[in-house]
DNA sequence: AAAAAGTATAGTGAATTAGTAGGAATTAAA
DNA sequence: TTTAATTCCTACTAATTCACTATACTTTTT
């Protein structure tokens, strides 16, 4: 029931990449650096945020990543199911849920789905804007 | 982000022993038949329950488990706990939670306290008899 | 004594996770 | 035009976890 490394760095690569956007693009090296994750697995992760669009790569020297949109128009559910996959707590509920022969006379189906639904609150109702207002709230 | 089959199957087991009480105890065997899980595997996770004083074992020949308490007196997060270790979505968080070096510091850790909290929420205010009572519900 | 149970613990194959590694492609700057 | 800096691509791998399986043993009833 644990989220992933994977799925804890994409969400402070976003973080970084939030408090870090300025004019020039955020170099893969500055994150690691300041993140203390592995230049090449940091590659990886944020290679997913470019096919989907969420960042925008530069190529070449003093190239980098910048984000597509405004911090507060990412929910950390659209970060965290980009790199986990689903966050579903077993495979039958959710989104993407894959059907089940007991479908309807699982009483455990029922409360699977009120933990996704929980869970789903909490991530589809925060930003990641506010994670940096917190952020910004802590180092005052 | 998933609950394992231990944890899964650890509730089945559970609900089985409660709609199955009577005079005499269940037989693994009998469990495992009903619910399609291994018998070995079985006898390891309700191992756990034995130790932890949640079912009680009578051995020998017409041997088999019984529940020690009413259904109504465990709850899911009891028995998910038990089978799953913590069901907190990252060890920084929750009561065994393991200390970092950035306590106070971190705003992901204030997310995965959010996402506790939602997951306990369900988990902690539905219990075994809630279960037998939805099961109950689907069947008529 | 034999059979029917639970108890204990070690082993194992498959899958997943969390990276590593090496280089190709691209671009800016010297 | 060369060099250095950077992203992009893809394959490989070590370690861990999961989901059992196997074997032998103890207890109790018949």
């Amino acid at each position: 029931m644990k989220i992933s490394t994977k799925g804890r760095y994409a969400l402070r690569i976003m973080i970084d990449l939030a408090m870090n956007a300025g004019e020039s693009p955020v170099r893969v090296k500055d994150i690691a650096s300041r993140q203390n994750i592995s230049e090449k697995y940091l590659e990886q992760i944020i290679a997913l945020f470019n096919k989907a669009g969420y960042v925008k790569s530069i190529r070449g020297a003093q190239g980098g990543y910048l984000l597509t949109r405004e911090p507060g128009e990412y929910t950390v559910g659209m970060i965290l199911r980009l790199a986990e996959g689903s966050i579903a707590p077993v495979s039958c509920v959710g989104a993407d849920a894959e059907s089940c022969e007991k479908k309807g006379a699982c009483v455990s189906a029922m409360l699977w789905q009120k933990m996704n639904d929980a869970v789903n609150d909490v991530v589809d109702n925060t930003t990641l804007q506010d994670l940096v207002d917190w952020q910004n709230g802590i180092e005052e």
